[in-house]
DNA sequence: TATGCAACAC
């Protein structure tokens, strides 16, 4: 006799009405993809949950389905466990599916842990479940444990196969240990479990993210089998080594031997071009990313938000967020920051509105985005208020970046009391980029107490970083205090700091075009620097006299106005202006933050020649246009 | 059940 029961149930997305039990598991199909996608659907697996609990006689293949089903969304997890502790019988898989489930939340994985020690009885299933969910969640050495114990355990030799190998190598990833990953290496050679393409490529990222790059790539060339994830991964390892002209190489050779990039592949290259600002390679991959299946996703296209807002073209990024269909919360942070870092702080704003009203719970990255959107506009009070509501509203507790962005706020206003007060009585630790924050707004300020405050600190978290000595010796500079500037130079020699050395480039042609200051190795140096005379003659005609508080030696003022003259920005810009079609904008990237009478400089230079300037240092972008920037001064 | 995983601030 088939068990039988009546179920009908409508709910605003599903409607079911079954009676046979190949009907319950053809609900159970559709219920699953609905319910692992969106919360609401959880009423009716409950319904249905409870139809089964009262088959007759109870069915352990029905159950476990229904166990399935509860277990694919984190708010119907705990009745799954309930389901599991009132079934009679309960085998493996049973136990297996409700450790995985818990294990892919940091919350559930003591559940996790709880439930796999008390099996009767352990699978390969279990062990590998049970290890990456320890391994995921900043437990890694007790993943490399539990591996350890499982090897030991008697009867459990089949379970040491292809996945709890690459699950173990994956703790060891996470540990970043070479020492255990290298012996999990000799195991899968003596076991002869190496034949599978996870393992190698968990063995190649191990090596990678060990810091042993040049290993990892003699693992992934000697690989039997390589598919998009090796590829991918160890595209992904030259660029987090700064080895981008590899990791380009190696994505060229990628696409030649025929794997197809999905959307991993072009959300990590694309974030290379933006950080590598390799703004024409960046076009292209978008174009073959357009064509390809991969393009469509959110993944993807958040990235190409994301580089083209590096690359300071917020029309381009605007117009790639509107085509998605359904962007997600890191679409959305991606624009808001985009426009933060592009100087339009009210932009940024109104898409942190629309953000809101479109039922999205902004997470603590999306709240750095609408705190420096305030910071660059000097937006205090809006910013104060936004920084309470994180944790009043929504329940999110500050983080260091948080208070790093309110003391950037605080102190590009001038406002050093309150910001004082704040890193006195803050809940977490200052981190560096707090510190950077407050000595960037003293050298504004020309606050040398605070300065000396926050240089102090940062000797401490970085000492060998060449950007806290010479921001110190501006701010003494710019006061007069030419006898600490020479004793903070003589320390940074002492301790052989030297200043990483300022360069701009811009790309024109089919060319990435270097300079760096009073630079002459251009072949079009004479007309660069004869063009850059002649604007001086128009810019002192309007009354421009160069500032040379910004220059860190104290020489003689027609020396300071020599080298400022000819800043690797001002060399970038000239030739910008020389190389590329008349009226079109020009774009210059600079790797340290631009000079204070290059902006004012730049401005001019905007309007002379009736031109768009758009300049990227280190930490924002400047639009220049008829003599005025998008900062509005304000950095 | 295992490998690769987008957005943030100086």
């Amino acid at each position: 006799m088939p068990s039988r029961a009546a179920i009908r149930m409508k709910h605003p997305s599903f409607s079911v009405s079954v009676t046979t039990a190949s009907q319950l598991h053809d609900a159970v199909d559709r219920l699953l993809p609905l319910l692992r996608a969106d919360a609401s659907h959880a009423s009716a697996a409950r319904a249905i949950a409870a139809a089964v609990a009262s088959f007759r006689p109870p069915s352990t293949l029905l159950s476990n389905r229904i166990l399935h089903l509860l277990s694919s969304h984190p708010a119907t997890l705990p009745d799954a466990v309930a389901l599991l502790a009132s079934l009679p019988s309960t085998d493996v898989c049973s136990y297996n599916t409700l450790v995985a489930a818990l294990g892919r939340s940091s919350r559930g994985l003591a559940s996790a842990r709880a439930l796999f020690d008390r099996m009767p009885r352990r699978d390969h299933f279990s062990w590998s479940a049970v290890i990456s969910a320890h391994a995921r969640h900043g437990q890694p050495r007790a993943a490399l444990a539990i591996y350890r114990r499982m090897l030991r355990e008697p009867g459990s030799a089949g379970a040491d196969n292809e996945f709890t190998a690459s699950s173990a190598l994956a703790a060891a990833t996470a540990a970043r240990c070479a020492r255990a990953g290298r012996e999990l290496h000799c195991h899968v050679v003596r076991r002869g479990i190496d034949a599978d393409a996870v393992v190698w490529s968990a063995l190649a990222d191990m090596y990678a993210k060990c810091g042993r790059v040049d290993d990892a790539r003699s693992v992934f060339d000697r690989m039997p089998v390589r598919d998009v994830v090796s590829w991918t991964a160890m595209v992904e390892r030259y660029f987090d080594a700064g080895r981008d002209g590899q990791g380009f190489r190696l994505f060229v050779r990628m696409l030649r031997s025929g794997i197809q990039p999905n959307e991993f592949t072009y959300a990590g290259v694309l974030r290379a071009c933006a950080e590598f600002t390799c703004e024409k390679l960046g076009k292209q991959v978008h174009g073959r990313m357009t064509k390809s299946r991969a393009g469509d996703s959110c993944f993807a296209e958040s990235a190409l938000v994301h580089m083209y807002s590096k690359y300071g073209d917020m029309g381009t990024a605007v117009g790639v967020f509107r085509g998605m269909p359904k962007p997600d919360l890191v679409s959305w942070t991606a624009m808001i920051s985009g426009y933060a870092q592009n100087g339009q702080p009210d932009e940024a704003l109104h898409y942190f509105d629309m953000l809101l009203r479109s039922g999205f719970r902004p997470d603590h990255v999306t709240f750095v985005g609408v705190l420096s959107a305030c910071a660059h506009a000097g937006l205090v009070d809006k910013g104060l208020g936004i920084f309470h509501s994180i944790k009043d509203e929504y329940g999110i507790e500050h983080t260091a970046d948080h208070y790093a962005c309110v003391i950037d706020l605080l102190s590009r206003s001038g406002l050093f009391e309150r910001a004082e007060e704040m890193i006195d009585t803050m809940s977490v630790k200052p981190n560096k980029f707090l510190w950077a924050s407050l000595l960037g707004g003293c050298r504004i300020h020309k606050n040398v107490r605070l300065a000396k405050w926050a240089a102090e600190a940062l000797f401490e978290i970085e000492p060998e970083n060449p950007a806290t000595y010479v921001t110190l010796a501006n701010i003494y500079a710019s006061v007069g205090l030419f006898d600490e500037v020479e004793n903070t130079r003589r320390i940074m020699e002492l301790k052989r700091i030297t200043k990483m050395p300022a360069s701009s480039w811009i790309e024109a042609g089919t060319r990435v075009h270097v300079f760096l200051v009073g630079d002459k190795l251009h072949p079009q140096a004479e007309e660069i620097y004869a063009l850059l005379k002649k604007l001086y003659l128009k810019m002192r005609e309007e009354g421009y006299v160069a500032d040379t508080g910004f220059v860190l030696h104290d020489v003689e003022d027609e020396q300071k106005q020599q080298d400022i003259g000819y800043h690797s920005e001002r060399l970038a810009v000239a030739f910008g202006i020389i190389a590329t079609p008349k009226g079109a904008p020009i774009k210059v990237f600079k790797n340290l933050r631009i000079c204070g009478d290059c902006h004012t400089t730049i401005k001019l230079i905007s309007k002379i020649v009736q031109r768009e300037i758009i300049v990227r240092d280190s930490n924002r972008f400047h639009h220049f246009k008829n003599g005025s920037c998008s900062c509005r001064d304000f950095w």
